[in-house]
DNA sequence: TATTAGCACTCTCGATAGGAGAGTGCTAAT
DNA sequence: ATTAGCACTCTCCTATCGAGAGTGCTAATA
């Protein structure tokens, strides 16, 4: 897919994005050959620059002023020249210190998660539930409001609650409500959307009408997981104009679940990285987006991620993924699952994992 | 509190406010005579804008340059000159139609009305859920996950669901759980805060520390009703600087709750404009905050709000706000409180449905 | 007395021009 | 293969200048 670079024009590549990324200015020979005091002539980086834009790895917005990298550029950059570095100890110290202030509640958590990556990584972040691959009823109470209202709560395995009200076709007094959740909570306990349905014929009457909206309701969580998530630190963005389309992913929050089921279906473990682009991921141009999933694998998974401009801090910003990633992996085996990890102070666990 | 203006000069006020919203430019005095076709000279103009300058009304950013409204222009302009007008036919029923399509669920109203909101009124748009003044136990559920971990779930009067995850002095089956729970509930349906406190006596052992959970969960949800808002067009402001004020509200959700707060108490029926500035609203400085109650009074109420740039089409939004929080309210009344108000603009369903 | 016409002045905005700085490709020498 | 030198290009910054719009002030007018 690539093609072969000679070391020097990976130096070169790599000392390139490095510049731009932090003046955001077009970058040229001599600016390079002296930041970087190389034993190499100005006119010899010109020979390279001129390979690497032939190849496509960078380009010039205006004829005499400079290069930059193209996505091209940016996606070699991440996946062969990029050497991942730790976070600063003290910044996990710190990090870590606030999940533990805060340790009790998942929703506290995303919030949590995104509020930390989004002061990391200068970017705007990205935090959605832990969801079930496929969701398997748990629970469910029924609970007379007024008239004929019911207020039907469902717990799903994996902890996470629906509320959704209905509408009897005739009234019924809490004690009946009771008795029929008592006996759908018997019978349909551990079922997935298909055993569910298979089930269906064995009820009738009220009981049939609530497995029905239960269903519904599974259903529904099945397809779209993403209903619930929590987003932070917009103000990030403000700045440059290539901001408003970032902003518009996290707005749109359909544009966004395709995005991340597109995402999701290439799949892999660990941290992904999107740089945007035409066609594919056209929704996401001149941003990237930093993606990792966290939890038990197939099991009971959500994501946290990085989306910023094009022009970001990737490493930093990849392990500050990973970091977080992790930690709510522990947190989520810890609570959701039986056989905990390894000890979550380590963070080098995600080896572990697999 | 306003120094008197004389009717033509309100005249001159209102036309250059409207002038200003529209174009974002300063506004002179040859302008307005031109633009609206005034009986009177430029010059003649010109006095009275000096003495709405002088009076503090107006102001010039540039010597010599064109007025544009100061704060203190623009509320006199909101409370004395605004005649709201209504929302076209055409549009009301559009938003209809959309509350229509989507009435089942609390939570996709409010997600519906912040995006009506944004897109109307070309703002930024929020909303919180409706909450009771003091909330009320209605019901509990104990469902045990793993070992000694068990989840709440806690019902309160209003149909709002809380869950918190809970660990056990010691492990305790699910019909020990289901026991305590029944217990409970017969106890403590209907009481609020004191009176859970006052009864608290009553219990000892797993009862006693479910209690104890469920007030610590009320007394939160007491203090700060506000952890679950939405919002939506962001987009909407994201064009010149003042912008970053109006996002940083957003963000910030403890700021947003001050400010919230602080609106409350000023309190009164209705809508309530806030233009920001110096001292009491530093927060909202540039922008503006059109809030709307919606709900019971006092019983079980929610806000509705727009945040914008101080140069925002007042008349527009107010109208758009009072439509939805009147809308809103409406669908308060049916699903959670016993009697109705008066029909809505469609009274088709408010009676159907009872 | 209230209004208006006229006038000199101010200030912004846009277009234009020139120069500094940085970068480029090409060629010839090392 | 590398480098020095060179002519050239293009952006960015600054200065200048006129057009346009607005202002305050004064004197004339109804």
């Amino acid at each position: 897919m690539f093609k072969p670079l000679s070391e020097r024009q990976e130096q070169i590549l790599g000392l390139l994005v490095q510049t731009y990324v932090e003046t955001g200015l077009p970058v040229g020979s001599k600016t390079l050959v002296e930041r970087f005091v190389l034993d190499i002539s100005p006119a010899t980086v010109r020979h390279e620059l001129a390979a690497l834009d032939e190849a496509g790895y960078v380009t010039q917005i205006h004829t005499s002023g400079g290069r930059i990298p193209t996505e091209f550029g940016y996606r070699y950059f991440v996946q062969r020249l990029l050497r991942d570095f730790e976070l600063p100890v003290t910044e996990q110290q710190m990090i870590r210190h606030q999940f533990h202030q805060a340790r009790t509640e998942m929703e506290q958590w995303m919030r949590l998660a995104a509020a930390i990556l989004a002061r990391t990584s200068q970017g705007a972040s990205l935090v959605t539930a832990p969801r079930p691959r496929q969701n398997r009823f748990k629970h469910l109470e029924l609970i007379s409001t007024q008239g004929r209202l019911v207020l039907l709560i469902l717990v799903l395995f994996g902890g996470e609650v629906k509320q959704q009200m209905l509408t009897l076709a005739e009234p019924a007094s809490q004690a009946r409500l009771s008795q029929a959740a008592e006996r759908l909570n018997a019978l349909l306990e551990g079922l997935s959307l298909g055993d569910l349905q298979a089930r269906l014929g064995q009820l009738s009457g009220l009981e049939e009408d609530i497995a029905r909206l239960v269903l519904d309701v599974i259903q529904r969580a099945d397809e779209r997981g993403l209903n619930s998530f929590y987003h932070d630190g917009l103000l990030n963005l403000l700045n440059d104009e290539s901001t408003r389309q970032a902003v518009r992913v996290l707005e749109e929050r359909t544009l966004l679940s395709m995005v991340l089921a597109e995402m999701l279906e290439t799949a892999g473990a660990g941290v992904q990285v999107v740089i945007g682009g035409e066609g594919r991921w056209a929704a996401l141009k001149d941003c990237a987006l930093i993606l990792s999933r966290y939890g038990v694998n197939g099991e009971l998974s959500g994501e946290v991620a990085v989306l910023g401009p094009t022009r970001m801090p990737y490493g930093r910003n990849i392990s500050a993924v990973r970091y977080v990633a992790d930690l709510m992996s522990g947190f989520v085996h810890e609570y959701y699952v039986n056989e905990p990890l390894l000890s979550l102070e380590d963070p080098r666990h995600s080896q572990a994992e697999l």
